[in-house]
DNA sequence: ATCACTTCTTGACCTAGATCAATGTACAAT
DNA sequence: ATTGTACATTGATCTAGGTCAAGAAGTGAT
């Protein structure tokens, strides 16, 4: 029920669907500040695709479709998830983030993200541990902290 | 329970504990072929941390303590899930081995990775795309083929 | 106070992959 | 056949971050 290169949803978007592919293929991807597409997942025949956005939370995926296909349609219901379920939902969501982050983000903008989120974290342990968490060796990050604290 | 350093769980081990933090904070790491470490989680007060193995592969992450902590053990048990529950855990595993080697790879492994895992996706999607899901741009899709191509 | 140990910083140099621009190649539309 | 349009390849150059090696600075044990 849908063609070649028709975008299913946007960025951006209050959604809560998911969507069921029966045949033909879709994907998710996201698009960073310069522009450029980051692919998430590829969903071929049986395969669930869907932002893990909350409900009241703007989708940071498209999804649309690389071939023509069919897939159901099926609403999320966070009112009627297990505590059990809507927090494996929630590690997904942060997953994807930092799946999102690592292919789109520099090391600069990781670091910012993870003090942001995680300010706590920051003081507990030692700089090299975060580096090593950001994906960057303890030198770089050690530079990148200074190039920040110059620029402010 | 624990002190600063002990180690809770090795890579390579059959595992289904799940650990739940009291206080102190665990982490979550791999280790790569050249010896480094890549942190995948850092787990403070009531979080739950473990690797998403499942119960007959050998897990990818060790588990250890980066200060005195106390937490609780509790089995996996995978014939007692749901399969809607099987299939979020299914998605999980996927993103925490996608996040390693996005910090730990190189671009050729995680190409050979993909090739190795979607043999039918490569056929289907512009080569392009699968720049955009590795994380990497055509063209450098395009050179490091002609390199693998070469050298066999 | 000193030694050992670990972490952080700095400098010099290197490399994987990015960017930009040009050329090829395939295939669909007229 | 020819033109347009994606896509892939190649070359030249650039750059973020890696590597290696040497200090500096903090911390704990004796």
């Amino acid at each position: 029920n849908v063609t070649k290169g028709q975008i299913l949803q946007r960025s951006g978007e209050l959604n809560t669907k998911v969507f069921t592919v029966e045949s033909g293929l879709l994907r998710s991807y996201s698009i960073d500040n310069k522009g450029k597409e980051h692919i998430y997942m590829f969903a071929p025949e049986n395969w669930i695709i869907t932002d893990n956005c909350e409900g009241d939370i703007p989708c940071d995926l498209y999804i649309d479709a690389i071939e023509d296909s069919t897939f159901t349609v099926t609403e999320k219901d966070f009112t009627k998830l297990t505590s059990d379920r809507k927090s494996l939902i929630k590690r997904i969501n942060v997953l994807q983030k930092r799946v999102i982050m690592l292919m789109s983000s520099s090391a600069v903008e990781r670091y910012q993200h993870f003090v942001e989120t995680y300010p706590d974290i920051i003081q507990r342990v030692p700089q090299r541990m975060i580096a090593s968490y950001l994906g960057i060796t303890p030198e770089a990050l050690s530079r990148l902290r200074k190039e920040i604290s110059k620029n402010k």
